[in-house]
DNA sequence: ACGAAATTGTTGACAACTCACCTATTCGCT
DNA sequence: AGCGAATAGGTGAGTTGTCAACAATTTCGT
């Protein structure tokens, strides 16, 4: 007994895809760019932007929070950052568990040599495309699909 | 001598962040949820549907094309498929060099079982968050970006 | 008809992500 | 004080993606 599944109907098929497609392009070409213009991985990009805006040192847990990682995610990338000398980790003094995670003077000179590249592709690649109506229209519904998806199970 | 990078302006970073999370959790929150109810990957899952459409039967690069990936990527993904029983590989007679990428019955059965699940929660975690006219400014501005970067060196 | 160039697809090494499980510490309750 | 639960973080195995180089055809110009 099994019901006929309810299928997109094509308005709802044609923005899905597009949306699917875009997001897709864009994010491969961003990730791509800094890779190569930065060498580093788009995920090293992230964690250092997010780890210097928060003043360049953070509890782990905090640091994967702002990423919005779990928490293995981010110690296989901190352990590799820690590798390449982008980040350094530092014991936590109250909390015998604990570790911040300390962006380097190398760290800081790689984020900030890589940020305005990024932003320029960011601007060239979207932003661009755009009217500000247009963006502001995107940034509202974005907002309400993440809050719509709070609600939301699994 | 170095310009100073022209950041993005509140409304855009706000715009660019809220894509960007939006994007992320609800590309997350879909991979995870065929995986777990199709003991299939997103990627087996992309695949399959793109393959049956198009009849089950393609050539390789047919395949990586409409999937849009690169040939690397599909060769791999072609090979744990085959392993898995979902597709097969047959020689192409008119091309020494070629193949034919071939949906098998558990391909045809996976993908079945699959995507009404999946639609459903494209549906749940998406589709219902917005309303018809939402939606359709949603495809219309991924559409722009899409045109936009089609124009755009890499 | 023949050699250069393009096309088709593969491979191997390596980086990155996920998932399940593990350790060490701290907290909270009695 | 002491014990079970929660918290902070790490680890290893397995899967997937990327990049560069490769082999085997086929195509095309002359």
């Amino acid at each position: 007994m099994q019901e006929t599944p309810r299928w997109l109907d094509p308005e709802q098929k044609t923005a899905w895809d597009s949306f699917i497609r875009m997001q897709e392009k864009l994010i491969g070409r961003l990730s791509r760019r800094v890779q190569t213009d930065s060498k580093m991985s788009a995920a090293d990009y992230i964690v250092l932007v997010k780890l210097t805006e928060a003043g360049g040192r953070l509890r782990f847990l905090e640091l994967a929070n702002l990423v919005e990682w779990e928490k293995s995610r981010m110690s296989h990338q901190v352990t590799r950052m820690t590798k390449r000398g982008l980040v350094a980790k530092e014991e936590c003094l109250d909390d015998g568990r604990g570790a911040f995670i300390i962006a380097t003077p190398a760290g800081y000179a790689a984020i900030e040599a890589a940020a305005p590249l990024h932003v320029e592709h960011v601007r060239r690649l979207f932003i661009d495309a755009l009217t500000p109506e247009e963006l502001s229209t995107l940034a509202q519904i974005s907002q309400r699909v993440l809050d719509h998806m709070e609600k939301q199970p699994d």
